[in-house]
This record gives structure tokens, C-alpha cells and sequence, in this order.
DNA sequence: AGTTATAGTTACTGACCGGTCACACCCCTG
DNA sequence: CAGGGGTGTGACCGGTCAGTAACTATAACT
């Protein structure tokens, strides 16, 4: 129903009268409207992750997020589409934190590749873990045509894709192969987090283990 | 409420008038009774696993069974108790597949665990792949005091304990670092299952990606 | 025959959920 | 000042959910 990343309900095209250039006639209206959806849309996230999907309803996102049910329904059309737009989100972000743990080592995959498991282990326990948001959506929905969980396919075949790649890029021989194995233990890693405690978890190994499934596949490589 | 394997809601003692005994007067109404907890348990464990906790209503469940709600509510307390048995149901299983699958290569550390994998990566397709029950439950119920959480987490210790125990007696120089990292990559192998078609999915390495862990840990070991 | 325990049936409660309607409000703009 | 779009409010609808009550039916045992 609504665009991926729908501004507001009302038409704006270029050239509109409203939205646009500099002094922005109804541009105090616009991003008024824009904090809301967004506000709602940031307590939607962080709920949907916490609580889960089925957990949360749209009565106490909007609560949480300071407004109504009637003004999230004028955001969105439904909370499924609100559930599609959070995985995209996720997906974002996940793509987000991908490059920017890629960058400081541009030119060394194996580096990258190794650099990505170590993120995960360090990654900071901000919010309560409650591992891969993508998986977690897939476990909640059963409709399997879900707009949601084709999102999640998707971006589960490109992360794949992305780690067959480094493992091309480092010179293994068999790069499908330790690509998917990197795929495995990365998955393993996010589901792990969520049931120790975190000073005593088996995700504490994961970089160490990474780095030996990559040296085994170059060593012979 | 109820006890972990209760049978009747009736005084059952030994050397009660009821349901003992070689003739054993009041069994066939005894092994009905049993029969009618034991379909809607099963029916129970199926769409839980299939839909999800929250996917599936009580009512679904005894109908399902071929009965109706309030035969389910004669036979358990409530739905949260159901899930916990139902979590303490998969646990059992999870332990007669170990046993099963490690029985044929006793002695053997190294090929037990390896068959384990073998036998994770082959598991039959008979009903839809959810993954893993006991990490679905975790997604589902963010009430972190629910008796079925305990249960999952006391299982996903033990199954650490036995993988490192695992890794200890096959030689491994770093057996909790090995085990730990057989543990990502077998919860990996089970959340990954869930998000690829079975014929090209990366669960299909998860043996050899643990054969490879495993002989790294010996050759230096 | 009468007792007793188990099971089926219907209807109900109270709570929650997704979603909508009607109306009042406020603030910006013309 | 008048108008209008975005927002807040509360009531409401239809549906589903977990859980309960009361009655009936069916056996089997005494």
C-alpha cells in the first residue's frame, strides 16, 4: 500500500508547491508530520525487537511513542505493512553496520571477513539481545506470503551472497563452501546471544572460530 | 499446576483401588483419559511448532485433537503450562535423537560429533522446517520469568556441556573453545534451515564446516 | 440398578486486538 | 479573520483469545 519510504500522504512531486525548495511553504507541517510517523516508527522498531511482533500491539506503540492509535493509522495502513517496514529497516541497518565493519580494511576480504565476526561478538549489548531481528520475524509469522518474510529471504540470500563473495575475494578454494559456513556460524552467533548470559556465552568463540574456518580453506586453498 | 508427566486429575496411589493391578479395573477408562491428553498433547506440540505459540489459539489445539476446549482445560491448567510441557516434550526428543544418532560410533568422540551434524544436515524434511523449537520458543515469549524459557535455557546449557564433554574426549587442546563453536554452528544449522529451500541451502555444508573445526582443533592439539 | 469418572456440547465472561468514525483542537497560512 | 491540514480523543465495531459454568452422554465398575 504505502511506499517503501513514504514521506507523507500528501502528493509531492517535484515542482509541488508544498515540501519543496528552500523557504518551504508547509514545510513546518511536513516535518511535523514526518517526526511523528518517524516517532512512531523508531517505537515500533525497538518494541517489535524487544517484545516481538505478535507481543506488541499497535494500541502501545502508539502510546509509546506519545500519540494515538488514530494518528498511526494515518502513518500506516496496517500493521503488517508497519511489520514489512521494519524489516526493511532492518535491513538497512544491518547493510549499514556490514560496510561500515567492511571499510577500515578495503582490499583485505580475509580481514573484512573476520573484522564482521568480531563485530558480532563485541557488539555492545545496548538493547536487551534478543538476536537477529530478521529470524525473529521469520519464527513469528507463519503466513508464508507475509510481505515481511520475502524481505527476510531476500536479505538472508544476500547476506549469503555477500559472504561467498569475501570468501571468493580471499583466495579460498572452495568459496561457496566457506561462504556458507560463514553464513552458518553467523547465524548461530546472533540465535546463540540470546539465551546466555553474556559473560559466559558460546558466542565469546565466534571470531575465533571464523578465523579458523578461514584459515583451514586457505590453508589448502 | 499440573505435574511434568501427570496422568489423571484423580488420587492415583499405589495400592489405590484405581488403575493398578494386573486386571487393572477403571483401565480402559484410564487409558481413554490418557489417550484424550495424549492427542491433544501431540496435536498440541505439531502446531506449536508449525504456527508458533502465539499463532495458535487453545481452541484450534482441541479441535484439532478431535475434541473440544473443555476437555483441553480437564487436562492441563492453562496454555502456559501446556508450552512448558511442550518445551520439556522437545528437550526429551532432542535427547533420544542425540543418544540415537551417537549410539552407532560409541568410543568414538570425534565421529559422534560428526554424526551429529550428518545427522542435522539430513534430517528428514517430514514436516515443514521451522527450526529449532526450544530457540522459537525464546523469540516468542518475552515474559522472561515463563517456566518454558527456564526449561530452554537449561537445555541449551546441557547441549554446550555435551558438546564440549564432546570435544574434550576426542583430544581437543581447547575442547570449551571447540565445543562452544560447535554449539554456534549447530544452532546456525537449525536457525538457517528455516530460510532457505532445502535443496540449495547452506545448512548443506554445516557437516563438512564442522569436520573442519573439529580437525583443526586436533591437528594442532 | 446405581454410582462414579470421563468426555462432549453450548454458552458465556472479560480482556484484548486491529481498524474505523466523528469530533474537537491547534497552528499555520492566505 | 477564515480556512484547512495535521493531530489528539474517545467511542465504537467485529473478531479472537484464554478460561469457566452447567448440563448431558457414555461408559465401566459395584
Amino acid at each position: 500500500m504505502i511506499p517503501n519510504n513514504a514521506v507523507t500522504t500528501t502528493e509531492i512531486e517535484p515542482g509541488s508547491s508544498l515540501c519543496d525548495g528552500d523557504t518551504a511553504p508547509g514545510a513546518a507541517a511536513c516535518a511535523a508530520k514526518v517526526r511523528v510517523r518517524d516517532r512512531i516508527f523508531d517505537t515500533a522498531c525497538e518494541l517489535f525487537y524487544r517484545q516481538g511482533i505478535r507481543g506488541v500491539g499497535v494500541d502501545a506503540i502508539a502510546s509509546e511513542a506519545g500519540t494515538n492509535k488514530m494518528s498511526f493509522y494515518r502513518s500506516f495502513p496496517s500493521k503488517d505493512e508497519l511489520v514489512a517496514e521494519y524489516v526493511r529497516e532492518a535491513a538497512r541497518q544491518f547493510d549499514a553496520w556490514w560496510q561500515q565493519t567492511i571499510a577500515p580494511h578495503a582490499g583485505d576480504p580475509r580481514r573484512q571477513a573476520e573484522a564482521l565476526f568480531e563485530a558480532t561478538v563485541d557488539r555492545p549489548t545496548q538493547h536487551c539481545d534478543r538476536g537477529c531481528a530478521m529470524a525473529n520475524v521469520m519464527v513469528e509469522i507463519h503466513e508464508q506470503d507475509h510481505a515481511a518474510l520475502q524481505v527476510v529471504r531476500e536479505h538472508k540470500a544476500d547476506v549469503r551472497q555477500r559472504l561467498r563473495r569475501l570468501a571468493a575475494d580471499m583466495g579460498a578454494r572452495e568459496p561457496e563452501q566457506l561462504g556458507d559456513a560463514l553464513m552458518l556460524l553467523l547465524g548461530g552467533t546472533h540465535q546463540t546471544r540470546m539465551m546466555f548470559a553474556a559473560n559466559d556465552s558460546p558466542v565469546a568463540v565466534a571470531a575465533c572460530a571464523a578465523k579458523t574456518l578461514i584459515e583451514a580453506h586457505l590453508r589448502r586453498g
